[in-house]
DNA sequence: TTGAAAGCGATACCAT
DNA sequence: ATGGTATCGCTTTCAA
């Protein structure tokens, strides 16, 4: 139990002044007070040890100056691995720059909960932020998303970002990297390494990114003329124990290469692969997602990595300048992966190779593997 | 810009009922409803979309529902390792089951900022949250919160749960691990293996743990009749970086073994080892702490593990306790920690070491590492 | 069983 | 330059 403090009407009785001074010394205006006054006031917030109380101000100023991230899948997966982390030290470190708070809500998908839509949209209506952050949201709850943005209530919602990865012309502000150039590039990597059959680790297809980094990786096969066999790509739950399985059923049909689709994935294909008394790169061939780890672990990974921190920051910054009017939805923007090539797929390189203009496709690649061999 | 939506009067009009009815249906009580009535009210939230502003129910109910997490240092260095995401991983599945929300502060020390003191207090201070989680506090904002804790104005902070290792007979709660037994048992550990020149790498000696840490190992060392070398027992940064540094200086004085004091010392450690041309365990022996990742690199790392879950777990479920008068201060927690013990001491050993009753000291180590062996 | 109205603690408009 | 007061959208007491 927090006891009785000072509110505005105390301050103003010691300092002998009205609330509205009060409230206009303290905010710094849009009135201004003459010195006097204003010490006189600033002596009586002192004294009593005044702190506004933030809700109050909420509700009057009508914005919160507050922005939540909302994950959709359960925090336990959500912080398995490093990349929400950064994905959140980019959002907060912006926000605490802007002067707002942050709200972090994630969505327990036990039994008893609330449908996950009913979550999101809670977030998004009970004005107890000026904008969201959603990650995580499936592509059903994203439809709905998308109905609601299109119909009259529109503006009922509080404006949010997403960071998943609709489509140009749909109506949300987005954030996403270009894993369709970093995924073809690296399968592009392994096929110049001479290798054919390929496996490829997808995670969860109820969301966009499950569906579409599959998507990605069997377009660059295909562009360069190479077959996929179905059962070589498989989706499964995008943690370390979904990986391992999911490395386990390949193994069956051995592949010489595997390509997982993100970080924690990786690491749980590299453990199967240990424990069916396989090497890497020297028996199999494995290309990952990065996490802060992939330089430590054994062998270091060749893998793609994504601007975690870039991601939330403009992430972040995008929301707070739609919440403060400075841009109109929808704003899209779409950050730079890249391939850094390490040594689990039989290489000795460490060294980044970037996507830059101009790289486009086989060609592309092949000048630019060249170069760093 | 969010725009107009139905507040509870447009219910109320609606269903042809008063405000306070409408209230009363919503949060199914105090007040009981015919319900005929109920059914009306319901009905208009469902057509208007009804959704109640939190922001107005926090402040006439005088409780937000809300707690904050106050980590105390730059989020930079925060969300560096493992730990903190789990750490908050605990927090947040617990706000949720509880039906809380949850606020991440994190205090950036740059040079315009606010003082860091200022930092915690106005949390504590401005009815934002009905309680905070506060980390990484620095002893010397430790005394000053203590001081308002045994003062007169006690209660017109929050309530609030410290992960220092503070006293036990100070006026704080408190949530922390008993790092006083596994740091003596990994000292016991690598003296049994032969070990006598032993290095620790400790954090910053402005928080709490940097300073104790470091005096638990030179206490373990002392009980055993070994001598510290000054030389040998570092401070620095507690990250990566400072980790790397301080093995940098401790290889001139060649200690057979490093013990570094959190994972990202750790990790910077074995960097510093690696780029000295040196190889763990056979040049040099490493205990460290432990991340998600200690068993993926190489080599696997015997380290002290910490739950940082649990912690994050019962520290929100505390603060909830005491938030909801279930509990009063000051309430005070120890969870254990273990030693894990792998590779990284010269032994091919894969086992958990739990710090069960009965052990206490060289004999229980003797005996234990026996069992193990 | 329900309505009217008094807060909650601020912001900001309308006066003077 | 300042005071008075309506208002924000709820919860809850007091009456009926």
């Amino acid at each position: 139990m927090i006891g009785l403090s000072a509110t505005i009407h105390d301050v103003a009785q010691r300092a002998g002044v009205s609330i509205a001074t009060v409230s206009y010394v303290l905010n710094g205006g849009p009135r201004t007070v003459r010195e006097e006054t204003r010490r006189r006031v600033l002596q009586a917030v002192e004294e009593l040890e005044y702190h506004p109380n933030l809700t109050a101000r909420r509700l009057a100023a009508r914005k919160t100056k507050a922005i939540a991230v909302i994950l959709g899948l359960s925090a336990t997966y959500v912080f398995s691995g490093p990349y929400f982390s950064e994905l959140l030290l980019g959002i907060s470190e912006t926000t605490a720059i802007n002067g707002y708070a942050l709200t972090l809500e994630t969505y327990r998908s036990r039994p008893k909960d609330r449908q996950s839509f009913e979550f999101f949209h809670r977030v998004l209506t009970d004005r107890s932020v000026d904008g969201a952050i959603l990650g995580l949201v499936e592509t059903a709850n994203l439809t709905r998303l998308q109905a609601i943005l299109e119909g009259p209530t529109r503006d009922r919602l509080a404006p949010f970002v997403v960071l998943e990865p609709v489509a140009d012309d749909s109506p949300f502000n987005r954030v996403v990297t270009d894993l369709e150039v970093s995924i073809r590039a690296a399968t592009l990597h392994l096929i110049r390494l001479g290798h054919r059959r390929i496996g490829f680790i997808g995670g969860d297809p109820t969301y966009l990114s499950g569906s579409l980094r599959p998507a990605y990786f069997r377009q660059a096969m295909t562009e360069c003329g190479l077959p996929v066999e179905d059962e070589l790509v498989v989706n499964v739950h995008g943690t370390q124990a979904g990986g391992a399985e999911a490395m386990q059923r390949l193994l069956i049909k051995r592949p010489t290469a595997v390509f997982a689709a993100n970080d924690m994935l990786t690491l749980g294909a590299l453990s199967a692969i240990r424990e069916a008394g396989l090497r890497v790169p020297d028996d199999i061939a494995l290309v990952g997602f990065d996490g802060r780890y992939a330089e430590h672990i054994q062998p270091p990974l060749t893998a793609v990595h994504i601007p975690a921190y870039d991601v939330g920051r403009r992430a972040a910054e995008i929301l707070i300048d739609l919440v403060e009017g400075r841009i109109t939805q929808p704003w899209k923007e779409t950050l730079r992966s890249e391939l850094i090539l390490r040594e689990s797929c039989g290489r000795l390189l460490n060294r980044t190779f970037s996507f830059v203009e101009g790289f486009t496709g086989l060609h592309g690649t092949e000048s630019s593997a060249a170069r760093l061999a």
